[in-house]
DNA sequence: TTACATTTGTCATTATTTGACAAGTCAACA
DNA sequence: TGTTGACTTGTCAAATAATGACAAATGTAA
């Protein structure tokens, strides 16, 4: 279903020979919540992406870069105008960190 | 309060001299509304991109690609890792076309 | 003051997301 | 073939977020 971040996070639990039952409850979730994201039928919330760094030994930015794109695919995935609105959203970025 | 898609309707609309008490109806919303809208407060819904594109003699495309593009920074607005989330995204994307 | 355009604040309604659970599939193997 | 364990899928109530509608406020010009 298409999750860069959902895949990452299979792919280091499995490398770990971690169960969902293992992880999930860390999370505090059921392992049917944690199936659904690894598969990316449903998000991770943000502030539960270092957590899930943590256990699962990956570093924080590298599991948030992944998270964030997959909320910016969400938006654009059917868009013919996709690219086009990355440049424009690149640009509003660019200006906003010169401006700090 | 950092809208692209806002501050271009609202010059759209001025160089028009048309008021909001002129172009909310069009819209089936009322002035309180489509000034928030214009100030980014809140969203136009995506299918009204297009309407609201006819009413001010612009094109769709162009109304659409602002409107993403804040969709797109409402995301990564605050992200340190703004930049790296918005790399991977449009590499899915190119990926995506490829395989079409 | 009055009139008019726009803005702001509030709140009930509506829509979307989430959490929790039950039931399902699938593979391994006794 | 029946049981076990890992994972998946479906459902639905509860929580959360977004929207629509309205009243009141602000600002400005006559």
């Amino acid at each position: 279903m298409n999750s860069q971040f959902g895949e990452k996070i299979r792919t280091l639990r499995e490398k770990q020979h971690l169960y969902l039952r293992q992880v999930a409850p860390l999370l505090e979730m059921d392992t049917a919540q944690l199936s659904k994201i690894e598969k990316g039928i449903r998000q991770l919330k943000r502030e539960q992406v270092p957590i899930i760094a943590e256990i699962l030994k990956a570093t924080s930015d590298e599991l948030m870069t992944l998270w964030l794109a997959d909320q910016i695919y969400a938006v654009v995935k059917d868009e013919k105008l996709a690219n086009e609105a990355m440049q424009v959203a690149e640009n509003n970025i660019n200006v906003k960190n010169r401006k700090k």
